[in-house]
DNA sequence: TAATTACATAAACACTTGTTTATATTAGCT
DNA sequence: AGCTAATATAAACAAGTGTTTATGTAATTA
């Protein structure tokens, strides 16, 4: 990601600690104190507390859109582009977790104006999924329904998977929690 | 809730900043100017900002337990208690969606033993839900899976509703959203 | 080897934070 | 009326914040 490996490290800790504490309650003296340097150094690596949140929170939300427009771009039925999305975001939580979690938590106390930039990407990303929803509905693939409504519903039901820690995760492959997932999102638990 | 019609604004307006602006970046003075009032006067209202967090975490938290017990002591078969239990976490968003949110994200800035109180119930609460999923699938009334991965889906995919706020939120009735959610819960979103 | 760049630190700065103290005013009760 | 409790404010405090400046050392390149 970073040819710097200084630079690459200074990355790494930054992104757990921010995941861990948040961006206000992350101090760049405790980010120091991980990196083993003084607080002065990290300066070096980016130009301010402020800037390390934009990059990683537009870092990700490109990845997001990058991922859609493939999927956008198949001829595939609605069902299998949904079956695509429910996979990037599982994929995308299992190669990093706390980027995931900073992405749905930390974008509020981005600057004003760039938070109303990444909220307007944001919007533009979920309408393309309630494009996705509601052509499944126009084909007959899906029940019928508020494509918005459905649309959170699905997303929401893959967040919490950046918090998953018990024991279980450890045997878990990506793979098998994407079945599940797309399963229990597809055919409900109801038998 | 409060009979202290002052004490009861003061609630009210630091719910609402704290859910605004989490807890960190909550301060005292600007919840003072909300209030239209000196910063030190808050202190008659509460001992401080950290007990004002505790106070409302614990408040929703043991909101929830109640309602839990309530469905807990019933005789039903699994599935109308988890349809009790949507229907429980749909009301309180819907009475409260601030709250909600500060219930699902401030947790983490209690104090080190509270927090570690507050982890601990709601590993109870989450495993009380797991064990009705569980007993679905014994049933027979549910496909077999993970009981604690299911419930996490579940959970997951009622806790968008806070943040509810496009149009057709305000032609909604909570029945409505309730008997949508649960559909989805329930039969997934395939025809 | 010399020069430029990357990396490091200590000290200080300007500002914001939650909270306390001391003191005044208002409201409710006997 | 007089007393008590609730409510209000101004001023100050100690601690912590992100960031800059000045200065040095190590690594890389010419």
């Amino acid at each position: 990601m970073d040819k710097n490996p200084k630079r690459a490290k200074f990355i790494r800790e930054a992104t757990s600690l921010l995941s861990e504490k948040g961006y206000k309650a992350m101090t760049m003296r405790e980010l120091a104190s991980r990196l083993d340097c003084d607080k002065s150094n990290i300066y070096n690596y980016i130009a301010s507390k402020q800037a390390l949140l934009d990059q990683l929170l537009f870092e990700i939300a490109d990845k997001f859109h990058t991922g859609l427009s493939e999927i956008e771009a198949t001829t595939y039925p609605a069902i299998d582009k949904l079956k695509e999305v429910i996979r990037l975001h599982i994929r995308m939580t299992f190669d990093n977790p706390n980027k995931m979690q900073i992405h749905a938590f930390e974008w509020r106390f981005l600057e004003e104006d760039r938070k109303k930039l990444f909220i307007k990407r944001r919007k533009t990303y979920e309408a393309k999924i309630s494009d996705i929803v509601q052509a499944g509905i126009d084909e007959g693939a899906f029940k019928s329904g508020d494509s918005e409504f459905l649309r959170n519903c699905i997303l929401s039901s893959i967040r919490w998977l950046y918090t998953w820690n018990s024991p279980s995760k450890k045997t878990a492959n990506p793979l098998e929690v994407e079945k599940n997932i797309t399963e229990f999102i597809l055919g409900g638990i109801k038998k």
